[in-house]
DNA sequence: GTGTATGCAAACAATTTGCACGGAC
DNA sequence: GTCCGTGCAAATTGTTTGCATACAC
């Protein structure tokens, strides 16, 4: 379940790329600030639990099921079920502030979205580990199928499955 | 959950390609062979019941969850049992013959691998429909992918999600 | 005060597991 | 005859729902 981000390669080949920007409390203020705003405009309450189930995706960088989620709140003293994990979560999507994500399991994983740019991921089936990429060829294939097919395209999930090619000798 | 499969553009654009060939019998014996020698290889049983499963698997063209398949299995009296259904889908699996995709729901879908070029799916999420596409430049991506950082990637799996832009406009 | 959001537990859905029996080898 | 694969039902896992209470508005 390990999970590390891609390396800064921007420019590199002019196709990998990974940022990040801003402090962690910078960050955490401007979520808050675009959480309010969007609970405001559609009329839903702003509870503390909103605000820590928030806090607390954003003190974390990786990826987490909600189960994992809600221990990490348990040890913390938080006091919020499952169910609210799950109704906030739903907020948190349709506000982009989280992201969702189905690797092969049959969990759901979520992660941050905002100040982390839109990714895919490379799952190594053996260790588990998570790669995060980002190749801006995805959005060429997005323009054509838009074209072609007359849609319009909200999000995508790219996920490639593979493994160390032999120990020690990949890079 | 309608499911219909993509144009035959090969050649446009050189982007977008989709082609079947074989007849429905030549593809059940070809499979039926593929999976024999599977069996054998890794000293399975060869039991009726798999070979009914993977027939009525590649009976059918479109997507299909387990319980779907567990009903038409029923229905035409076969007397399989969801665990076997899906220790017989691992296999499958295993052996290239079924591909497996997790679409936004907690339910897998399944679809025959087997002279079914490998293909990536856009999801109408109002719809519910399934578009198959394919484009040669996700192997692009892979190959570079697979060169920065030292993997061998095995497969993938890549979901646009998206609506039809305005209602008969889309040609 | 009103009514939405919460916590809890029960319900539900998809998948996995345990076990006794049957059939492939 | 051996023991793997099966059907069935129970167990597990992930998620949703129902309901009484709490608190944001």
């Amino acid at each position: 379940m390990a999970s590390r981000s891609g390396p800064n390669l921007t420019g590199e080949k002019g196709s990998l790329c990974y940022f990040w920007t801003m402090s962690e409390a910078e960050l955490q203020e401007k979520v808050q600030t675009i959480f309010t705003s969007y609970l405001e405009r559609n009329k839903h309450r702003k509870t503390p639990e909103r605000f820590a189930i928030l806090r607390e995706i954003y003190a974390f960088p990786g990826h987490f099921d909600v189960e994992t989620l809600f221990t990490m709140m348990k040890e913390k003293k938080y006091s919020v079920s499952r169910a609210t994990l799950y109704n906030t979560i739903e907020l948190l999507l349709d506000s982009n502030l989280v992201r969702k994500n189905q690797f092969g399991q049959n969990t759901a994983h979520f992660e941050r979205a905002f100040q982390n740019q839109q990714h895919d991921h490379i799952i190594l089936t053996e260790s588990g580990e998570v790669i995060e990429f980002c190749d801006p060829r995805i959005q060429n294939i997005k323009a054509t199928l838009e074209q072609i097919f007359g849609i319009e395209i909200m999000h995508h999930s790219l996920n490639f499955y593979g493994r160390r090619k032999s120990p020690e000798s990949g890079k």
